[in-house]
DNA sequence: TAGATTGTTAATCGATTAACAATC
DNA sequence: TAGATTGTTAATCGATTAACAATC
């Protein structure tokens, strides 16, 4: 430990809020120095990561420079203590309770993902309108029918729902969620939610990633 | 039509090529365009369109304008028109050509995702290293042996590779795509390509998200 | 000590927003 | 015509990069 922070309070930044593309980031060098530690790698320079990561090493201490002085001089970073410092700052293995709805193909990758559950993001129930699969399970997760979501929710203490439904249902369940006192909704569904609400979103749009990359494709090639 | 771009050669964009943000966000004006053509509205405003997607109006006109002058001072935008233009830029409805490198569940859920065909992006081929896989077929798409891949480009004229596999076989497979001359990689899996290469490469990163998500949760609910 | 590399400030670059004349 | 709304230029904001003193 190298703790150097001109602030001795570990809560207050002393740059202010982590913005968004950095927080964007952080699970980036998370997976990296994993493969470090893995490696028996016990330090590395932000030049390294960079080069690595193809990411300008002044960013990348820019950007942990947000996390306080975990770096020394001259030596770079230690692998263990910053993948422990990103993992508490992500909130890895800290036991999010989701809940996912929809248990169609896209559903069931998720709910087989072991990663997840691995990091401490445990699936609780899953939630689905067909009655064929209403009764059966998921890698060991009962799935119920969607008309006891909002029951649910409010039996247990869910953080986080995961939308996987088709796009019509989306809004709705995404309404449920919210009256519910969800924190956060991790979307899969390709909508944009019409709801003007403090929780947070963070949307998948799988497709329409598919759509960039077919544009510069067809940019790259064809001009 | 109202074509009134200050350089009458289509090809030549006055304003340069369009930025990576620029055209992250055609998709979602897509979306929300055939949504709107579905209920038989004819035209919109760049200031209805921010409020719907939650970006200002004046964002909206700075991104519409990289594809020359399409709106109508006074009226808005023809919706029918500018969803099929921003789709021509896109490049969708123009077959693409793509194998699938994984048949496990994320496959599965890619392959058997109707939309992707039906806005012209074929799947010909999936590959796996599973030989209880191989032989079988996903969505009427045959399986095939994983050592057969570079062969199987040699072949066809394949646009892009999406990547489903494990994080340990990711890489190598990214290889033999490059080596025969993929235009552009779709990946799933978790992991940084070292590969510097000029072939296009669109990830997504999908546990990254929801680490993000979990981030802001954090920050939210307990600073 | 000399070399390496951070943390941070300043400079640059790019993206978003504001403003408004042009015009439907 | 009057009102609405674009396309575009200028102003602002934020993010990335460069530079370098501090220091391990």
């Amino acid at each position: 430990m190298s703790g150097k922070s001109k602030n001795n309070n570990p809560k207050s930044n002393p740059k202010g809020p982590m913005p968004i593309k950095v927080i964007k980031r952080l699970p980036i060098y998370y997976r990296y120095l994993f493969d470090l530690m893995e490696r028996r790698v016990e330090r590395i320079s932000s030049g390294k990561l960079g080069e690595k990561l193809d990411l300008t090493s002044s960013q990348i201490r820019q950007d942990l420079s947000y996390l306080g002085s975990f770096g020394q001089r001259g030596y770079g970073y230690n692998v263990y203590e910053l993948h422990d410092e990103i993992g508490k700052i992500l909130g890895i293995n800290r036991n999010m309770q989701m809940v996912l709805i929809g248990g169609g193909n896209l559903g069931k990758a998720i709910a087989n993902y072991p990663k997840f559950s691995q990091r401490g993001f445990l699936i609780k129930a899953i939630f689905d309108r067909d009655l064929d699969l209403i009764g059966e399970k998921i890698n060991g997760v009962p799935i119920y029918n969607v008309n006891k979501l909002a029951a649910y929710l409010d039996n247990f203490e869910i953080d986080i729902g995961i939308i996987a439904t088709p796009p019509e249902a989306a809004e709705e369940m995404a309404q449920i969620l919210i009256n519910n006192g969800i924190k956060g909704i991790w979307n899969f569904a390709p909508v944009t939610f019409d709801i003007r609400n403090d929780v947070l979103i963070e949307n998948v749009h799988i497709s329409e990633s598919l759509f960039t990359l077919s544009c510069r494709i067809k940019e790259k090639y064809e001009n």
